[in-house]
RNA sequence: GGACGCAUAGCUCAGUUGGUUAGAGCGCCACGUUGACAUCGUGGAGGUCACUGGUUCGAGUCCAGUUGUGUCCA
């Protein structure tokens, strides 16, 4: 039997073996007609062009813990899969390899360049789920999804003719955030506001009529070419007087009027702001408010357009310096200061952003977020773990803005809206007539009702937003808009656990869409979890090159070491965990210790197999009836912990219901009940041996499917061992143990942590005398009570074995000899008799250092006890503690003043 | 500027509804390789619980403020 287990775990051969194991047999693999209330996740959909970071890791560790916990309960239970198409990112990608060779995606056209995205998703594409294979997730491949598959894309192009009919998707010109490096429009989301020392530029504008001027500051003087006005607040007397006077814009020479506007700040610059409503979301506002002209002056690609006359052609920032220094030339420029301010980078370009006004389409949210708000506040769906989250989830539905959804790309769902093309010679304007429609036939049948036969239509080119899809992703991956089976079965979803970052970009959209479509929120709960952080607390990003290679620590520690670690860490919900890591080495001792937990349970493992002698559990009865106290202790423990760890995984406590494993594995498992029983073990004949066998195979059984959620493989594989199931039989799938209060007993457990102390005050005793660990001493144990006398006698093989002690005498008084070391538990003295061993003087140190340590609480808590306050305030059980405490230490003090006596 | 976290041993972190002596892992020191495990065992050292004030018989825990630090939103 032992043979087969190695003396350490090798998580190298263990965990592919396993992996392939479950997938063969098809232990994950979801059925919607078997018994069990459901129990669905689905997985947040990692980007096809990455690949695995920490983050990954730590998400799906926790997912799979909660997944197989309620697999083991007896739900029936689907994890599925998936990754999304992340346009952006493909598109980026793309780009940079045709320009590497010589060439652009409109050189290539729309058809051959779709045909190399799809290559390169199918080959590139398949990296990042290769790597979660070696998870040993328990996801249903079977049900593997990808947004941009064939269900999925048909559920995007309904919702969107569905959400297009309801007046919720519209068309229009609108100020939106644009990357000049993709050249496509982003969503407010995709926008993220850097701090950067820029500068404030002065300038005079003067006026069109009489003398003087009036002064605006800028960050961005390059946008005065597109002002169409000035704007003062209506109520600043500096500026009263001029409010509806007009400006002779410098280098345009255009005339531009001075308005009053209650937006603007009179304490910020000059109090005077120019205002350029194509470039300036604020500007936009007034500009709609006051009628005022937008002149746009940027092309897609960051360059300035005609309209800025002699500057166009030049790239923005070239133009910003050319403004300046012909400001400057012709005396407009009055000066210029350091100003450090918010900048509007687009995430994924990395570049600043510019507002620009274009014709674009939106989803409306008003009535979306009305829906998910009401869900929120009359029934707290979804409920948010932690709560707090929760706030943060509402706050955003209530302010948030409509949705930009088009971009301006090839890779991804092209916007279902046909032009009709042939009045305007085959090009499409803002004026271009359109109908909306899932198919092209269908919309031609449209367009022919409503403009005549012979429409020629022309598809909208651009592509929706890739968070459009994601929004549907719980639905559409189970067969939305159909009624399929997985739908009917597991929607809603039970859980959804992610980031706290992705609230607003997906929980949100999720809730609103899914409650618009299917008219319920698409997870009960959502389980936000923190950021895993390096070594030196940062958060990890691509951009600063800290990532940790969960992959790396994979191959060094085992995927089960790197999990558990992971989830041991977590607290509560929703903190941040740091996680060590030495770059040179590539070591992190969080996950080493887990490693060293994984080894420790296997070599217990193979203990206790040894000791089977092939027999498993089933053939092991579990005999309490003739229990010793330590064989009571351990059950007791054992269905405590059970009770626990059930606790606290459904209240998402999972890192701590980790913590209880680790300490009543390591703790109360291996250091005590298995040192306990060795000695019954190694005699044959002993008469409690089979009782101890019995205990052995059953808590071990136990053990393995407690831990599995945690470290699937390496629990696996010792159960396979231990009990020796059929073919295609998995851990997985066994029931998780639950706690029976019959074996639980608090008295008993009391009882025993006595006997622990016992020992290792004596061990101590030991190791002050620098007495040899293999030698066997005599000691005396000394109580008053009864009850302790019975415990010990109980113990008394456990204290001779554990503590290395013959022989073990116990009774109600003892006169000491003048060289014995004392040692306290309790009320039980311990005494080690040391002829001659050891000098006097440090016997008295023992004994001093104990009293006074004693007296220090015995006055503290003497103290309390005297306050009348506290008599008359405190609950009279806290009082009644506090006395029985007080009891005892005084009764500690006085034997140890007697011993000291005794052998001064 | 608004909101939300965090601050406990050298390091990473626990610490339930306030109640005896604030815990664990790593690291450190000493001892130890008897048949599960040196990826180990036994023992030990190490903390003014960020600071100030308040509530209370009693505060690491509750409240207010201060400082430091992090995140999100503007």
């Amino acid at each position: 039997m032992t043979e087969r287990l190695p003396p350490q775990y090798q998580p190298h051969t263990t965990e592919p073996h396993w992996q392939a194991y479950w997938e063969t047999h098809q232990v994950f693999v979801a059925d919607p007609d078997a018994p069990g209330e459901p129990y669905c996740i689905v997985i947040p959909p990692p980007n096809v062009t990455g690949s695995l970071h920490m983050g990954h890791a730590f998400e799906h560790a926790l997912i799979d813990v909660l997944v197989r916990y309620h697999r083991m309960r007896g739900y029936n239970t689907l994890w599925l899969p998936g990754t999304d198409h992340a346009s952006i990112a493909v598109s980026t990608l793309l780009d940079k390899e045709l320009q590497a060779e010589g060439t652009t995606r409109h050189q290539l056209g729309r058809d051959a360049y779709l045909e190399r995205a799809w290559q390169w998703k199918e080959t590139s594409g398949r990296m990042i789920v290769e790597q979660i294979r070696r998870l040993g997730l328990s996801v249903d491949w079977t049900r593997e999804r990808f947004t941009m598959d064939a269900g999925l894309s048909r559920a995007v192009l309904h919702a969107f003719v569905q959400l297009y009919r309801a007046g919720l998707i519209y068309r229009g010109k609108y100020l939106v955030n644009w990357c000049p490096a993709t050249q496509s429009a982003v969503s407010d989301l995709e926008v993220e506001m850097q701090e950067v020392d820029g500068h404030l530029w002065h300038i005079r504008y003067p006026l069109a009529e009489g003398t003087g001027d009036v002064e605006v500051a800028t960050t961005r003087p390059e946008t005065m070419l597109g002002d169409t006005a000035v704007a003062v607040h209506p109520d600043d007397p500096r500026y009263r007087a001029l409010i509806g006077q007009q400006v002779r814009l410098p280098l345009v020479n255009r005339l531009i009027p001075i308005i009053a506007d209650a937006s603007v700040d009179p304490e910020f610059g000059t109090g005077c702001v120019k205002v350029t409503p194509a470039h300036d979301p604020n500007d936009f506002a007034m500009g709609r408010r006051h009628q005022l002209p937008m002149i746009n002056i940027l092309n897609p690609d960051g360059t300035l357009n005609e309209n800025a006359g002699a500057f166009a052609g030049q790239d923005r920032f070239v133009a910003r310096k050319n403004v300046v220094a012909a400001l400057e030339a012709q005396g407009y420029l009055v000066k210029v200061e350091p100003y450090r301010h918010a900048v509007p980078y687009s995430d994924r370009g990395k570049v600043p952003i510019e507002p620009l006004l274009s014709t674009q389409w939106f989803v409306k949210m008003g009535p979306l977020a009305e829906l998910a708000l009401q869900e929120f506040d009359q029934h707290h769906s979804p409920r948010f773990v932690p709560e707090r989250w929760g706030k943060v989830y509402r706050d955003w539905l209530v302010k948030l803005n409509d949705w930009c959804i088009s971009r301006q790309l090839w890779w991804g769902h092209r916007i279902p809206a046909w032009y009709v093309v042939a009045q305007t010679g085959g090009v499409i304007t803002d004026e271009t007539p359109f109908v909306v429609a899932e198919t092209e036939a269908e919309a031609y049948r449209l367009a022919r009702e409503q403009f005549g036969p012979d429409v020629v239509l022309e598809q909208d080119p651009d592509v929706l937003d890739t968070w459009f899809s994601s929004g549907l992703w719980p639905f559409s991956t189970l067969g939305w808009p159909d009624e399929t089976p997985d739908y009917r079965r597991y929607y809603p979803t039970t859980v959804l656990v992610t980031g706290f970052d992705i609230i607003f970009f997906w929980v949100a959209r999720m809730t609103m869409l899914g409650r618009y479509f299917t008219g319920k929120i698409p997870f009960q709960t959502v389980y936000i979890h923190g950021l895993v952080r390096d070594e030196n607390n940062k958060k990890m990003s691509k951009s600063a090159g800290n990532g940790i290679d969960p992959l790396l620590l994979i191959d060094k520690y085992g995927v089960d070491a790197l999990r558990f670690a992971l989830v041991k860490e977590v607290v509560g919900a929703g903190q941040d965990i740091r996680l060590d890591y030495n770059r040179k080495t590539d070591e992190s001792p969080t996950v080493e210790a887990a490693r060293n937990f994984a080894n420790k349970i296997w070599n217990a493992a193979r203990f206790v197999l040894m000791y089977l002698e092939g027999q498993t559990p089933d053939q092991l009865p579990l005999n309490a009836a003739n229990a010793e106290l330590g064989d009571r202790w351990i059950l007791s423990r054992h269905h405590h912990t059970m009770a626990q760890v059930n606790r606290q995984l459904q209240e998402f406590q999972l890192g701590e219901a980790a913590k209880t494993l680790y300490e009543y594995i390591w703790g109360d498992f291996c250091d005590w009940y298995i040192e306990l029983v060795k000695p019954r073990l190694q005699e044959e004949h002993h008469p409690t041996r089979p009782v101890a066998q019995g205990i052995l195979a059953h808590l071990l059984a136990d053990i393995t499917k407690l831990l599995h959620p945690f470290m699937p493989h390496i629990t696996e594989a010792i159960w396979h061992s231990l009990v020796q199931p059929e073919a295609g039989a998995s851990l997985a799938r066994q029931p998780y143990p639950q706690a029976d209060a019959a074996y639980m007993d608090p008295q008993l457990e009391a009882d025993f942590a006595l006997v622990m102390q016992i020992i290792r005050t004596i061990r101590h005793l030991r190791a002050i005398a620098e007495i040899k660990p293999g030698v066997k001493v005599p000691v005396l144990l000394q109580t008053q009570s009864a009850h302790e006398e019975a415990i010990i006698e109980a113990s008394q093989p456990y204290i001779c074995d554990l503590a290395k002690v013959q022989p073990l005498t116990w009774g109600r008084e003892f006169t000491s000899q003048r060289q014995t070391l004392v040692g306290i538990s309790g009320t039980v003295q311990v005494l080690l008799p040391l002829a001659g061993l050891v000098d006097v003087g440090l016997l008295r140190a023992k004994i001093e250092r104990d009293l006074q340590k004693i007296q220090a609480q015995a006055t503290g808590l003497a103290a309390r006890l005297a306050n009348p306050n506290f008599i008359a305030k405190a609950a009279p059980e806290v009082v009644q503690t506090h006395q029985a405490q007080l009891a005892e230490l005084q009764q500690q003090m006085e034997l140890l003043q007697a011993r000291l006596q005794q052998i001064a």
